[in-house]
DNA sequence: GTTATGATATAAATCATACAAATTATATCG
DNA sequence: CGATATAATTTGTATGATTTATATCATAAC
């Protein structure tokens, strides 16, 4: 186990957010197996180069994350795979950083074409009149920004509508959604820099369908949009 | 802001587990409001009773679920609601515990209608073959146990049976529902304690079509099941 | 008057050290 | 040989000192 890992200093982020970073680096790389105890505290402070305090904040956020499992005098261990919170925007913006990663995203277009119809069918049923204002707004910038094409401004008005219908539906469970669809749009649209199809009239359907406060037609369209998604998906590879 | 927590210890949990539940507690009650700059730390400590170290490991604790963000010189805030991770076992198991939450329940379920038979789907397609095994074994625990039923055991085998489907779909964005399930159905079971329906048939429906590869029954089978627990969840309010 | 620039105060971040508690392993005694 | 006590090890908790980041305000430049 001797110097597996660098010493950490001179990013901007937090002593113990770096050392969790470089942890679950190793640990999602599988250079810590599951169910293996990790060194001793002091061993992995001298390897960090921190000190207990921080390292200590590190392990109780992997543990947070379901990463981690730490019992007095038997140690600290790396917990099974299919305990971890891969629905964790910050575990995930680790993860996407990492090499043969790639087929996640393909994981996470599934997962969308699981839960997103149903969250524009909630949406068009739910959505207060506020949110509906608000959705309206959005929809127009997206429109005009559609014509001339600006993919930077595009993303964020892209993500913000979303994330507007995953908050619609007035469900709790569908808002940490929001949170990683944008973990994973940013890094999408960073890796695979230039792209170019906004499928706004696929967009337009959902919009019209919520304000109508037709569900089942919301459902549909959000289908639609995500059927296009996985063309794009296609061409890429 | 004057003593509005009350002293901890006497519990099993470590310290700075039940400082984070006490925390979240009061920021899901809305005690402190979204954007509210929370007491310093010294302050909390005394308020808790607990040194910095167990405090601070609790506020880590708490950012790593989307709940707080703390900066130097300003203070930690309350992050709002929509950063929340709801998908969060842990989370999720200090919420449950408290009043008014029974809605949960209901939006959980409205999950489970997006997500599962997605889930049952992808199982019947992807399922390895020892995956496959696992799930002929478990179900065949299940038929067994409907008969004289004893709801302690059917709980823990109806559970195994559906967190199984979640991993036999070698998607890693569906394990969390997984763990997230897990908390609910023994928190379910915990409170509207005596009930009886299993769903047999209804369980056999979805394990004989994911054994069977067929996508598209398992998705239906699925959705028939959910829609019993709905009269169930019905019948109960 | 408006905009940079820099000092300062403050709260969190980090470090270092000490002690407590829990659990495993070992050794001792009946 | 078995049960119990003891020791050793590892995480858990506590505390004080020190460092770093940043909002605020004062000052200087434009």
């Amino acid at each position: 186990m001797s110097t597996k890992f660098t010493q950490i200093g001179g990013s901007k982020r937090s002593l113990h957010v770096q050392v969790a970073c470089e942890m679950a680096r190793s640990i999602i790389l599988g250079e810590l197996p599951e169910g293996e105890i990790i060194p001793g505290e002091m061993d992995l402070c001298t390897q960090f180069g921190v000190s207990r305090t921080a390292l200590r904040e590190a392990i109780k956020l992997l543990t947070s994350k379901g990463l981690l499992e730490s019992k007095p005098k038997v140690g600290t261990r790396v917990r099974p795979q299919q305990y971890w919170n891969y629905l964790d925007s910050q575990l995930l913006d680790w993860l996407i950083d990492m090499e043969k990663t790639a087929y996640l995203y393909e994981e996470f277009l599934a997962l969308r074409k699981a839960i997103e119809p149903e969250a524009c069918a909630s949406a068009a049923r739910f959505a207060s009149v506020e949110q509906r204002m608000q959705l309206s707004e959005l929809f127009q910038k997206m429109d005009s920004i559609a014509k001339g094409f600006d993919q930077d401004v595009w993303v964020d008005v892209d993500l913000e509508f979303h994330r507007l219908i995953f908050i619609s539906t007035g469900n709790s469970f569908f808002l940490p959604f929001a949170n990683v669809l944008s973990t994973m749009f940013k890094s999408y649209f960073h890796h695979a820099s230039k792209r170019g199809t906004t499928c706004i009239e696929e967009h337009r359907a959902i919009y019209e369908a919520i304000m109508a406060g037709n569900s089942e037609k919301a459902r549909q369209a959000s289908q639609a949009l995500l059927t296009a998604s996985d063309h794009e998906l296609e061409a890429i590879k």
